[in-house]
DNA sequence: CGGGATCCAATTCGATACTG
DNA sequence: CAGTATCGAATTGGATCCCG
């Protein structure tokens, strides 16, 4: 089949989706960098995910992710919500409770990050493979 | 339309694709973590999105990221091939002359993760736009 | 319960100098 | 040209103590 050739061909020329040219751009304004920054931390990527389920409260989303310490959880979510990507509600109560939520944006980022994430987990015994014949070979 | 009202109920509850639950999952062995880890620094994004336009040389490379210091472009090209995203190949010219090109992994990778640089590119004004706010109210 | 503040350890990163 | 090696600065992250 022809078609096969050609989607063969498209890959071999590494014709692949690309729709910003970071290579014009200036490097200290980069959007790809000012935004990617945010979310390619340690932590923010399974906050995202884990909101992306449910609102959570703050020791909940602790305990969703049992080995975060109190001061990056805090930082993240503050950081998370400067960038927009969730809200943050305090409800008066004795004791205090307090909610995050994605945002819409955040869920929108969520819809295409979800992708990479996906990605990962679909393809992380090739990486593991290809780290061990690194390793090997060295 | 009901067709949009259907939509905005799924926004509303947060009905986003989510195939990985992480909650249910050892974070010593997360393959979220362990594969992002390595795509989530501050220069293998660029790299990869360089070296899905074509294959490149190290002096090439290191032009097209004029920011990027020769120590980190040589680790991160090192880190991004043991991850098996990129290839390296040798030609023993005089002087040498060594070409970097995505193999068919990191061309997997790729398709998955320009999505999300352009939605970095795409949304980079609504972000900048609540890190103001943000900054304002506080 | 939901943090703030402080101190310290680990990791990341950049500048510089040197090499086949 | 394509790296390696070393140093120090900067950033990130964790532990601990504190508070309303």
């Amino acid at each position: 089949m022809s078609s096969a050739v050609i989607s063969l061909k498209k890959i071999e020329d590494n014709n692949l989706p690309r729709v910003v040219d970071l290579s014009t751009l200036d490097p200290a304004n980069c959007p790809v960098r000012d935004v990617l920054q945010q979310i390619g931390g340690k932590w923010a990527p399974l906050m995202l995910d884990a909101l992306a389920q449910k609102p959570y409260r703050f020791g909940e989303l602790r305990r969703a992710i049992p080995d975060i310490s109190q001061r990056m959880l805090t930082q993240t979510l503050r950081d998370l919500q400067r960038e927009g990507y969730i809200d943050r509600q305090v409800f008066p109560t004795n004791p205090p409770s307090v909610e995050y939520r994605l945002t819409e944006l955040g869920r929108s980022l969520y819809a295409t990050l979800a992708l990479l994430l996906n990605w990962a987990e679909a393809n992380q015994s090739a990486v593991r493979a290809a780290r061990y014949r690194f390793d090997a070979q060295a």
